[in-house]
RNA sequence: GGGCUAGUAGCUCAGCUGGCUAGAGCACACGACUGAUAAUCGUGAGGUCGAAGGUUCAAGUCCUUCCUGGCCCA
């Protein structure tokens, strides 16, 4: 007779295969259908609000791994939340406006854009950013992140547009938008300002100069001999057009500088380069005759070469020894680091050059000239005056224009600004920033760091794809209508039409009825051209969604990006927010790292080593890429390559098949009915419980501190070593062979019932797709989704520490016999380990317990007999035990037919000869 | 060059305030089973804890320097 029809062999259609890439998109049509969204929403709300503000993408391109990871912990974080017991409305957002669009759709237009209005151009910019939202959007769901997709909120929206323009209307009402003047690339060919993406490096021919500047103060006490000689400044430069512009020279106060005398001259070079500078300039044996300190020439006074006014010294610790003298041509119109220095000493942001790159006409000396003849004249001019020390050519990188191929200049313009001081911004921001929780701590020191030093904050950008600054110019005077309640008055009308009617309409249909220049009283008055930058926008997001929406609220519980935001959104937004409503916009920012490839390095495209999102869930599923977010620990920069994906593929299959073998066992369990109480559980199972409840403990923990990778590793431990190893090896026996009456099988399908049911709520933030697959198996009455389900309780009675104990030891004699049979399996006394019987020599600090636990160890070892002996025939001794020896021999009695142990019983019973008395009993119980 | 940050087995991670021969899972090798079977179990091999100095009775853990990466600036 064949007994294995009597056997309670597992039973499950819970495929062991996931075919995660064909069941995800069904799953998802799953929830779409129950409006799984409309549920959550309805489920939660009422209790307490958890607001993880998300921040916004660029509405440009598929998204890359970096996209993925930002909102797969976001989609963990809200989920986890929610099961926590909060509200968590998440709405997701998309940022519109910018360069990058713009020239993208620049490049669709081609020719086109030139017959086209500034609105029907936006026009084509806004419909292009809606096909990537709708994009991104699909591939955002695709990877099962949960959200109000269906309402989103996108920084072109006219209702957000007009919040943007009210946030700068707000910022001029506290007096913190000024108009200023910042260097910028300009394309004189193009007669356009170029952001930096517009920019091209190319090599370039410039000349090189060494000149000097003729020293016009008092010589600190230490030089005071040095009287009988002029004495010198030298500067080099490559773009000697800029020095008619030149207002100082920079020093760095940290390096030696000396005097070197040349016979008729006293110069001054930094001493590491002063070889440099004697070879460049053939003065070879200079004479030292000094040393300089930089600090006491600090806002002394030197003479421009050219004309009647002095360049004053500075110190910066910009100036380096890379390459010139040590003694930086300062021009704070035509050079970065040029216009920091000259802000901090209060210089004149000056520039000489017109948009058409020509020195405006009250330029002395160069007035009307072209930039292009404008080096040879100057070289000339400096030759003349015998302030040119030396001239020869240089090959160099240079920016040039990417649309023209021209070289690009560097001159400052008029921009808007928010001042960081005017209204103490810098001073309440660094303190707001005391205020957040930063995760990971050092966060804080990051941003604060920034803050600290940043120059105002330029809102400028010379294009037409973005919110404009809503400030008009009286068309008499040009004074700038710098006014709050005109540009609320502007903002209000972006309601019902976003800020295109600021291009479509006249100034006067968009100003206040009757408004006149405070300055000349004139009545007409024109558009400012300059749109926002983009970081303003999303840096305003706090106001147009947080505080806007009624389920959200403002400040947000947690902002959540890579760690680059700390100089953007966050940034942006910490700004913006205490600019007008003097707190942070956040209570805690938590930062990922960024996604690198298998080796470290960043993906690009130029180096192949790229992998999409839609690759891993082509081959792998959404669910893979989800648990490799949870994996890794991504406050730090996370790898990724084939080997982290197979690996994770391996782990996966380990989490799904042991919940395909719980739900096997559960076949037919009726939780009402069969279930036993907690008093009747055998200890086996109270041990497992209690490592669940353990369990249970971490992982909840780890979701609250956002440690998910912790929980990865816990709930895959769990998985394979207290389950499947162990707990479950042993318990095959009793499940497959007690009757199905029995407390035996009651038991074991109580915990298995209870362990399958915690450990799908636990899994379902991050592997949200096989939660619910299994939660549709899960047998007993249950919300419809394991997402609308609460997190399980840490059963804290389940714990039982002191037989957690008993068992840890119980395990290493465990493993020491599992040695022992591997080596009689090896010596082919025995194939499976029913087949043996174990001989145990047992040390005195072991005695009691093993003699407590003999009936139970053949079933704990999963061998037939288990046997106790004073004398070992064995010389070798565990080394986890000491003291304990092991043998292995012949289990006594047949081979079961049904249970396959070993028992001297078979062939006692007439009925089944074949079998031991224990199956022969289970038989008679049904 | 500056701010912040990281470097423990092939992969992903433990290792708290310094204290037993540095752990886990997976991968790998070998074996068992064929009643979790494109599964499951067992055994085994794998690390000068980025490098070098130093402090200490004792350092993966503290200090210094360096090397190699990352993000953001310059």
């Amino acid at each position: 007779m064949d007994y294995k029809d009597t056997l309670n062999l597992p039973v499950t259609d819970f495929p062991m295969r996931a075919n995660l890439p064909v069941r995800e998109p069904e799953i998802l049509a799953q929830w779409q259908q129950a409006d799984l969204n409309g549920q959550l929403e309805e489920a939660n709300s009422g209790k307490q609000t958890f607001v993880l503000h998300d921040g916004p993408p660029y509405a440009n391109g598929h998204i890359h791994m970096g996209h993925a990871l930002n909102k797969v912990l976001k989609d963990i974080i809200v989920k986890s939340k929610r099961m926590e017991g909060f509200h968590t409305p998440y709405v997701p957002g998309w940022d519109c406006h910018g360069l990058p669009i713009e020239l993208m759709v620049d490049k669709k237009l081609g020719k086109k854009k030139r017959e086209m209005s500034k609105t029907e151009f936006r026009r084509e910019c806004r419909e292009y950013a809606k096909v990537w939202v709708a994009t991104q959007s699909e591939e955002f769901q695709r990877l099962g992140i949960f959200g109000n997709w269906a309402d989103p909120y996108l920084t072109m929206t006219t209702g957000y547009e007009a919040t943007t323009a009210r946030e700068l209307a707000r910022l001029a009402e506290r007096g913190s938008l000024f108009k200023g003047k910042k260097p910028i690339h300009w394309c004189a060919s193009c007669v356009t300002a170029l952001a930096e993406a517009e920019v091209e490096y190319a090599d370039h021919s410039s000349p090189s100069i060494y000149v000097k500047f003729p020293y016009v103060d008092a010589l600190p006490k230490s030089l005071a001999h040095l009287t009988d000689k002029p004495l010198s400044f030298v500067i080099w430069t490559t773009t000697p057009w800029t020095i008619p512009a030149n207002l100082g020279i920079s020093l760095n106060p940290e390096l030696p500088y000396v005097v070197i005398d040349t016979g008729s001259d006293y110069l001054v070079v930094a001493e590491g380069l002063r070889e440099k500078v004697e070879a460049a300039i053939g003065l070879e044996g200079a004479r030292v005759v000094a040393p300089l300190d930089a600090v006491e020439f600090d806002n002394k006074n030197c003479r421009h070469p050219l004309y009647e006014r002095n360049a004053l010294i500075m110190l910066g610790d910009h100036v380096t020894l890379e390459a010139g003298t040590g003694c930086v041509h300062t021009a704070p119109g035509h050079g970065h680091d040029d216009y920091v220095i000259g802000l901090k000493y209060g210089l004149d942001i000056y520039n000489p050059v017109d948009d058409y790159g020509r020195y405006r006409p009250e330029l002395e000396l160069f007035g009307g000239m072209k930039l292009a003849e404008a080096n040879r004249a100057v070289n000339d001019k400096l030759l003349e005056v015998g302030a040119l020390l030396h001239e020869s050519d240089l090959s160099h990188s240079y920016p040039h224009c990417w649309r023209c191929k021209k070289p690009v200049i560097f001159r400052a313009t008029e921009q808007w600004f928010i001042s960081m001081d005017h209204n103490n911004l810098r001073h309440k921001a660094l303190a707001a920033i005391e205020q957040v929780e930063w995760i990971p701590a050092w966060g804080r020191d990051r941003i604060y760091n920034m803050i600290e030093a940043r120059p105002d904050w330029c809102v400028s950008r010379q294009r037409s794809w973005g919110v404009p600054i809503t400030i008009m110019y009286c068309e008499k005077c040009g004074e700038a209508l710098n006014d709050g309640a005109i540009m609320h008055h502007i903002a209000d009308q972006f309601d019902e039409a976003g800020s295109d009617v600021w291009f479509e309409k006249d100034a006067a249909e968009l100003l206040p009825a009757g408004t006149r220049c405070p300055a000349c009283n004139h009545d007409r008055f024109t558009k400012e051209t300059d749109i926002l930058d983009v970081w303003f926008d999303s840096g305003v997001s706090h106001a147009a969604v947080c505080e806007l929406r009624d389920e959200l609220h403002s400040p947000a519980d947690l902002y959540l990006e890579g760690s680059d935001q700390h100089r953007g959104w966050f940034h942006s937004s910490l700004l913006e927010s205490v600019g007008t409503r003097d707190c942070a916009p956040y209570k805690a920012v938590l930062t990922h790292g960024f996604v690198l490839d298998k080796a470290g390095r960043p993906m690009s495209k130029s180096m192949g080593n790229v992998i999409a999102p839609d690759e891993i869930i082509k081959q792998y599923g959404a669910e893979i890429l989800r648990l490799w977010v949870a994996a890794t620990d991504y406050r730090d920069d996370i790898r990724l390559g084939d080997e982290t994906l197979q690996r994770l593929s391996d782990a996966y299959r380990r989490i799904r098949n042991t919940a395909r073998y719980l739900l096997g066992n559960l076949n037919n369990f009726n939780p009402a009915s069969d279930q036993v109480s907690s008093a009747e559980l055998l200890e086996l199972d109270r041990w497992a419980l209690s490592r669940l409840a353990r369990l249970t403990q971490r992982v909840r923990k780890a979701y609250e501190h956002y440690e998910f990778h912790t929980l990865y590793h816990a709930v895959h431990n769990f998985c394979s070593i207290d389950l499947s190893a162990f707990y479950l090896d042993i318990l095959k026996d009793r499940l497959y062979a007690s009757a199905p009456s029995s407390i035996e099988y009651r038991s074991a399908r109580t915990t298995l019932y209870r362990i399958v049911d915690t450990l799908t709520r636990l899994i379902a933030p991050v592997l949200s797709f096989t939660a619910e697959e299994i939660w549709q198996r899960l047998p007993g009455d249950r919300p419809l989704s394991v997402h609308l389900a609460a997190f399980p309780e840490v059963v804290t009675a389940d714990m039982d520490d002191a037989l957690e104990a008993t068992y840890e030891r119980l395990l290493k004699v465990r493993n020491e016999v599992s040695r022992q049979l591997e080596k009689a399996r090896t010596e082919k006394l025995i194939g499976q380990s029913l087949e043996a019987k174990v001989v145990l020599q047992v040390p005195d600090n072991y005695r009691e317990l093993l003699n407590r636990y003999l009936p139970l160890l053949p079933a704990y070892f999963i061998v037939s007999q288990v046997e106790l002996i004073e004398d070992s025939l064995t010389p070798e001794e565990s080394i986890q035990v000491p003291g304990l020896k092991v043998q292995v021999v012949a289990a006594e009695g047949s081979k079961c037919d049904r249970c396959w142990n070993y028992a001297t019983s078979v062939g006692e019973h007439a009925e089944h000869p074949s079998l031991c008395s224990r199956c022969v009993a289970a038989l008679a119980a049904e």
